[in-house]
DNA sequence: TTAATAGTGTCTCTGAGACAGTATATA
DNA sequence: TATATACTGTCTCAGAGACACTATTAA
């Protein structure tokens, strides 16, 4: 978004945005939970960047830039989340092209077109790519309490959460806010936290057991108190969903756990 | 973050495509069926465009072209499909950003990224729009039987077959296929085309009842021997789909009967 | 032994699908 | 009245969810 000078002389400029999540624990691992709130849930946040030139200046915007010449859409998408918040994704996923004539404020001198992916990051990396980032112009947020955005970058959020939200109802993809191993009650937890609802051990297991997409490690969660429950793993051989007729693995995500598509699954697309 | 150095001199070419739908009759009307084949279905049919000029000179392509700088992302789709076919689309969703790299010939000067979008027309209006649309550059084929296509239109295409056939299973698109009004076995029929298998008349009566998206018309149809079917209309007041929380007419299709939307649904995206 | 969480068994309900059966307009 | 198609009733089965129950480990 946002480059107002550099595209010639009157052609249609075009960017790349990331919608980044990342889940925060509810509470500190070590640090009791709070007594009003005994089961709260972690929730979801996203880095945001603020803008140092016109249109929006001051105002907090997604991560992104020009497309450059040279790399493809998912590179850049790839490219604008590592440089914002020094991590790798664990999912990355084009979400949608956004291209109408209204999206600029009306003295804007040209016209962008932003094509938005949305990712997943591993929430406990966040925490030392937060001392990578050391920019003042980087912050994470909410998204119960984002602030001002610029552009339409409200509306772009809002559907990324949307789209968030639906597929993990019908996808596996909430492992990727987990590391590598997890046991089913954090993973259960994840599903929570991005649902809002609680949702039930038993059933939970079951589904998960039947859809083959956890494997167990053998080994167990050790320092707890009480029973251990056991570490499982994602199955990188099943697809996390079904992406038609042109899955195949993603150059940008090619060195992490979860392999992602240049399309998106649309099993069920808005 | 943000803004790197502005793009070099040589920019990206935005272009906007639109695969179009339009389920044929397997009979004409009047003529009598096959005898081999006596529940041939209709099938799947879609405009091509040949090329003019290089690259892929004479090979047949999607029709598309150049983002205009004062159009909407949809407004082109719609603009092409109204060229190539003189036809308004009864369903218009976006479909895809297709922006890697090796989407172009080697020996090609320019980068172009490519918005897809998908549509649905009505099959009987495709007849009148022949006679208007006397060019030889375009023509209609057979998703069974499709020439060598220009670019990766074959991988677009194959996408946007996919899309359609999740679309028909989760939602209630069907019918803009057809005409204003339709028979239950009409709309049945469109169904069992497009996903290739028969379904239960029954259970597809109770289910579209059951979604309330259509109403009958209180008619029937005229001039058949036997029993006439009843008519009926799509119930506008129904979203076909959930389209999240940017659901809004969609200017591009202000005066058809189907509204669309700048947002897929993704209830199920791959 | 107790506490606390891991993990299992089983019941109910709902929706999809199979398929037999009834209704009705025309010849 | 015969016939072909429109339309209805009802059975079975599979998956989702509710929830009581058992298992296991460390304090």
């Amino acid at each position: 978004m946002t480059c107002p000078e550099s595209p010639a002389a009157a052609s249609v400029a075009l960017a790349v945005s990331t919608v980044i999540f990342a889940l925060r624990p509810a509470s500190q691992p070590g640090k009791p939970e709070h007594p009003d709130r005994p089961d709260a849930l972690p929730s979801l946040w996203l880095p945001l960047v603020k803008r140092i030139r016109p249109p929006y200046e001051g105002q907090w915007a997604l991560p992104g830039g020009p497309l450059q010449i040279d790399e493809d859409l998912e590179s850049a998408a790839a490219r604008t989340l590592a440089s914002t918040t020094a991590l790798a994704p664990n999912y990355l996923e084009q979400l949608y092209a956004f291209g109408t004539l209204d999206r600029s404020p009306d003295g804007a001198r040209d016209r962008v077109v932003s094509i938005v992916y949305w990712a997943l990051v591993n929430a406990a990396e966040v925490i030392h790519s937060n001392e990578l980032i050391a920019s003042e112009n980087v912050a994470w947020f909410s998204v119960d309490d984002l602030p001002d955005l610029a552009f339409d970058h409200d509306v772009i959020i809002e559907y990324a959460l949307w789209r968030l939200r639906n597929k993990v109802e019908y996808s596996r993809i909430a492992h990727a806010f987990l590391g590598d191993t997890f046991t089913l009650a954090e993973l259960r937890e994840v599903h929570e936290a991005v649902l809002g609802r609680s949702l039930d051990p038993a059933n939970f297991r079951r589904q998960l057991e039947s859809s083959n997409t956890i494997v167990p490690t053998g080994k167990r969660v050790t320092g707890t108190s009480y029973r251990p429950p056991k570490l499982y793993r994602y199955n990188q051989s099943v697809d996390p969903l079904d992406r038609g007729p042109l899955s195949r693995a993603s150059p940008a995500l090619a060195d992490t756990a979860t392999t992602s598509s240049p399309l998106p699954d649309e099993s069920r697309t808005p």
